[in-house]
RNA sequence: GGUCCCAUCGUCUAGUGGUUAGGACAUCGGCCUCUCACGUCGGUAACACGGGUUCAAAUCCCGUUGGGAUCGCCA
């Protein structure tokens, strides 16, 4: 048996989806499990609401994401993209064409001279004839009085397909590999436009069949909303007397128990994710749930992923997007899993973002990293709580100032400023973890503080805030540490400075 | 309404005939503590309902109810 080769195929009317990343994951997965091939199509046929942009976006986002694709455009402009080319729908019209004109051949569609408008008229006169408004028919499809002529016409004419016999029984059915078996009545399905008097697109149904064909797909997964396509889609295949592909359908993504999640949802935009400073295997980690789960464990890096995946985990049933949850993943992924390497990597745009050009191997960013690794949900939040770290003179939190900085502390803000000098090792002067560097001074400054005298319950907010200008950070040695000996003594000997020239306030 | 699909804590789920029905997020309370977090301990909280099958059902079957998808010359 050949490899599987199976496809993502977006259409482009905006940023990607995270329905969609859910989907383009799971057939992601199974061509990397399987050894098989990915393939990402472009369905631009939709010439009206499709946008380079979006094209552009989504390319993006798959990249982001690290769902690397084996077949299709490099990026908006690359008409080959390998050797199914070309991958953009918008450029196969000759080809889509060509099998809508053999289908007519061989009888199984026919053209169809009725205009949109005849037909809509033909809907008005039938809910008229029945007594119920236009909208509120139901179970009527238009039968076209072409279905069973050949003759040509010189008029535009849209190519349909003959979907069944008007007193077919037949049962079209499946084995969906989520759903299981599936049959449809074939009377149910109307003769769909393959491609309409208007324009030499295909419609939906042809376009994707003619590709998933001519491209060789073997496994269609795509979201349950397609369920309802996969019958008419069949009846296509056999048509073009091709081999069936193995057809999966997901779960949908709901807003809540009786909306899908839409476009105005919120966040919903992969790029979105990227912006905020999610991590792409976080995201993946949550979206993976919406179809598959393995035991208790919610967090996968990609490569576990592949590990992991099977179909026999993917469950049926449609799933609440819950914001909250997908941060706690992210931020467990932060804490958790992500390397301070590859935090340190990630972190550096949000940095930039605060206008904090720090460089990659930068001294104190590894450090930093692993002090406020646990405090952060996404990047973003990393950043903001790394931010003291690098600035020249810390943003100090003003009205923390007033409670904080005051003429009694200032002796022992200077005192410790001295403690920092002689106690807190220089990078070059501590070798192995962190922690390890921590520990000992950890101890040497509460002992420092019992010699002195000193509370730490009392003194502990004003070092804190003359470190670092804030009132919830890191603890107070490992704050030492990654700033070093001389910063932290000039922070503490400025605040110092500034406590005792604080005016006592009158209560 | 036709057709199709689904059904375990508020949410995501584990569970594949015998469990005190487990975990995670959220929530509530305790502990830890130099702040905020993290961590940790514990609490509240679920098998939609009704019939079968079986010694035994969250698990299998049927029905009901509830929810979703779809019904374009959109994708």
């Amino acid at each position: 048996m050949s490899k599987p080769r199976l496809r993502f195929a977006p259409s482009p009317t905006g940023s990607l989806h995270i329905g969609g990343a859910r989907t383009a994951l799971f057939n992601w997965l199974w061509a990397r499990k399987s050894g098989g091939t990915f393939v990402l199509r472009v369905e631009d046929t939709d010439v009206a609401r499709n946008t380079r942009q979006s094209v552009e976006a989504i390319f993006n986002a798959l990249k982001w994401l690290g769902l690397d694709w084996d077949e299709g455009p490099a990026h908006a402009d690359d008409a080959a993209g390998g050797p199914h080319g070309p991958y953009f729908q918008s450029q196969r019209s000759a080809l889509y064409r060509e099998f809508a004109e053999r289908l007519v051949r061989s009888g199984h569609a026919y053209r169809c001279y009725c205009t949109p408008e005849e037909e809509v008229e033909a809907r008005r006169a039938e809910a008229a004839r029945v007594g119920v408004e236009v909208d509120k028919l139901v179970g009527w499809t238009f039968v076209s009085p072409w279905r069973d002529k050949t003759a040509e016409l010189d008029k535009p004419y849209a190519i349909k397909l003959k979907a069944h016999a008007p007193d077919s029984k037949e049962l079209i059915q499946w084995k969906d590999l989520v759903l299981g078996t599936i049959k449809i009545p074939a009377n149910s399905l109307r003769d769909e436009v393959l491609i309409r008097s208007s324009s030499p697109m295909p419609l939906y149904n042809f376009g994707c069949v003619v590709d998933d064909h001519t491209m060789g797909i073997t496994h269609v997964i795509r979201g349950k909303d397609h369920v309802i396509n996969t019958p008419t889609q069949i009846l296509l295949y056999r048509a073009l007397g091709a081999e069936l592909p193995t057809f999966g359908h997901l779960p949908m993504l709901m807003k809540d128990q009786s909306t899908k999640l839409s476009k105005r949802d919120g966040a919903v935009g992969v790029d979105q994710y990227d912006s905020q400073g999610y991590l792409p295997d976080g995201l993946l980690s949550y979206l993976v749930r919406f179809g598959w789960s393995f035991g208790n464990e919610e967090l996968f890096t990609k490569a576990k992923l592949v590990e992991l995946f099977d179909w026999t985990r993917v469950s049926k049933s449609d799933g609440i997007y819950d914001f909250n949850k997908c941060r706690a993943i992210n931020q467990k992924f932060i804490a958790k899993v992500a390397t301070v390497d590859e935090l340190a990597t990630r972190v550096l745009p949000f940095l930039a973002k605060r206008g904090l050009a720090v460089r990659a191997g930068h001294p104190r960013l590894a450090d930093a990293i692993t002090t406020v690794k646990h405090r952060a949900d996404t990047l973003a939040a990393l950043a903001d709580e790394m931010d003291f770290y690098f600035r020249a003179k810390p943003e100090v939190d003003e009205s923390a100032a007033k409670q904080y900085f005051k003429p009694e502390f200032a002796a022992a803000l200077d005192a410790l400023a001295q403690f920092a000098e002689e106690n807190v090792p220089t990078r070059d002067e501590r070798s192995g973890a962190f922690a390890d560097a921590k520990a000992p001074l950890d101890e040497a400054l509460r002992k420092k503080l019992t010699d002195l005298a000193l509370d730490m319950k009392v003194i502990g907010q004003p070092v804190r805030l003359a470190l670092s200008g804030r009132i919830a950070t890191p603890d107070l040695a490992s704050m030492m540490l990654v700033l070093g000996p001389q910063v932290s003594a000039l922070r503490l000997r400025e605040a110092a400075a500034r406590s005792r020239s604080a005016t006592v306030e009158n209560p």
